[in-house]
RNA sequence: GGCGCGAUAGCAAAGCGGUUAUGCACCGGAUUGCAAAUCCGUGUAGGUGGGUUCGACUCCCGCUCGCGCCUCCA
């Protein structure tokens, strides 16, 4: 039975679909104005690991991610770099979808851009309106009332009066009160615009997941997911919105993802100090990537570094090794077997990827003990549950760096005949020269029973 | 100032009121021409002060330190 902490509780709870059999999921996805950086590298796989392991437990997926493709930042990007908006987000939209991939991400099965559901959210505010939730502010934007919708700040833990007595921030002279926040903006110069019965503007950002999120799931659905920074105020709002606008339930499970830090603070497009995705992967397999992301649990702060990224590929190496010695197919999983049953435990006690991973690297004992194969079907056939371990063990093992490395695999190859028909000839100098040789280049030579392998160390 | 989260061995990271987490690194042994890989084994933990308990890393309270949100952010 599997458990999720909901972030509104606070608590691990029993998930119950709302439709038998059937999950109906929603998560906040990228603004695209920039490359992804690690953090959004974690968006991305802590989601797609949830969304495998709920088809895996025999439910009826529906994942939404959206695309904010419209906003101030997106405006100024393309203003600076000469572009229209739509050139500017969908290269990045391309650069996304290719980490993606390249992180094992399944596609979700809709991608809504913002820009494609301006109608609903036009519905959506004329709701609000009509349910006096949102009124028109003397600038022409039009705002939501937080003071009219009660339970404002169930999701966060907070209330009114302790945020306002933290307001810090500058306030638009249009509010009523310093947290509304705002639904439609007026048009600007130069700024793109549409058509609405509050005059030309564009959405504001929360109104846009409220808006994707109804169309496509229905206004009552089972899990919304994001960044733990979109707790306050995002999440926040889109609850104020949505139940105030459709007058019921809108969520039943919010699941907030920990950040990735780096020396111990949080990564972040406005403290600077964020990796790029593909900034990574110069570097490390993006499967090292998928692997470190995942040995640490999805609330978990996860601090980068290059030696924990080293520590991760040293790990997955282990792991590939097992299936190098005694290959295994992807098979449908024996679920009675123990490691599979532990395995199970751990992934339905909230998604805890740390515990599933052990098992794995248990099992994979079990599989250089045992050389079952049967064994190592199940080890691969379990990791592939987590996007893992999917590839040919060799071709992990002797992946080419993507600065080519010192040494090509052809001259590795003739390297390892000479030093073989040395070491037929028991010329054991010779053939321990090569060795270091190859060792010196970053290629550790292993022989076996069935002659001599290599990998990258 | 308000609200919240965390502190586990050299590093990373989980579960658990009493019995080996796991990975990397380290040490001893087996194996190997020597290595590597693998196997076997040892060692290194639970911020601090109290409390509850037969027994606490695990529950409760205080303290210290770290982090996050309160503003765009995954």
């Amino acid at each position: 039975m599997l458990k999720i902490y909901n972030s509104l509780t606070r608590e691990k709870q029993e998930f119950v679909p709302i439709t038998p059999g059937r999950v109906r999921m929603y998560v906040c996805g990228m603004t695209v104005y920039d490359y992804c950086h690690l953090g959004h590298a974690r968006v991305l796989v802590v989601f797609d690991m949830v969304q495998r392991w709920l088809r895996a437990s025999g439910l009826e997926v529906c994942y939404v991610r959206n695309i904010t493709d419209i906003d101030d930042k997106i405006i100024k990007r393309a203003l600076a770099s000469q572009e229209s908006i739509s050139e500017l987000t969908s290269r990045f939209i391309r650069f996304m979808d290719e980490d993606a991939v390249a992180l094992g991400v399944e596609k979700p099965d809709h991608e809504p851009r913002a820009t494609e559901y301006i109608p609903q959210m036009l519905e959506l505010i004329g709701r609000l309106e009509k349910n006096g939730l949102a009124y028109r502010a003397a600038g022409g934007d039009v705002n939501f009332s937080v003071r009219k919708f009660p339970g404002y700040g169930k999701l966060s833990g907070k209330s009114l009066d302790d945020l306002r007595a933290g307001e810090r921030v500058e306030v638009d002279a249009g509010k009523e009160d310093p947290l509304d926040f705002v639904l439609w903006k007026h048009a600007r110069q130069g700024e793109p615009f549409w058509p609405s019965p509050w005059g030309e503007g564009r959405p504001g950002w929360h109104i846009e997941c409220s808006a994707m999120s109804s169309e496509l799931l229905g206004t009552h659905f089972d899990i919304h997911g994001g960044g733990q920074d979109l707790q306050f105020p995002h999440h926040e709002n889109e609850i104020a919105q949505s139940e105030g606008a459709h007058r019921g339930r809108f969520v039943n499970y919010w699941m907030h993802n920990g950040f990735v830090r780096v020396d111990d603070e949080k990564m972040s497009k406005s403290l600077g100090n964020f990796f790029t995705i593909r900034e990574i992967l110069e570097k490390y397999d993006p499967e090292v990537l998928r692997f470190f992301i995942l040995r640490a649990h999805y609330r978990s702060p996860l601090n980068y570094s290059d030696r924990h990224l080293d520590d991760a590929r040293q790990a997955l190496s282990r792991l590939y090794t097992a299936l190098k010695t005694v290959p295994g197919a992807i098979v449908a999983i024996d679920w009675n077997e123990r490691h599979a049953q532990g395995f199970r435990k751990a992934m339905d006690d909230d998604f805890n990827t740390p515990e599933a991973c052990a098992l794995l690297f248990d099992l994979a004992a079990e599989v250089n003990r045992s050389h079952s194969s049967q064994l190592a079907s199940q080890l691969r056939s379990l990791a592939g549950l987590l996007g893992l371990l999917q590839r040919d063990p060799q071709v992990f093992l002797q992946a080419t760096p993507v600065d080519g490395g010192e040494i090509s695999a052809a001259r590795i190859e003739s390297l390892l005949a000479e030093r073989m028909a040395a070491k037929q000839r028991r010329d054991f100098a010779a053939a321990d020269g090569i060795r270091n040789q190859l060792r010196a280049a970053g290629i550790v030579v292993e022989d076996g029973a069935g002659g001599s392998t290599w990998r990258r160390a």
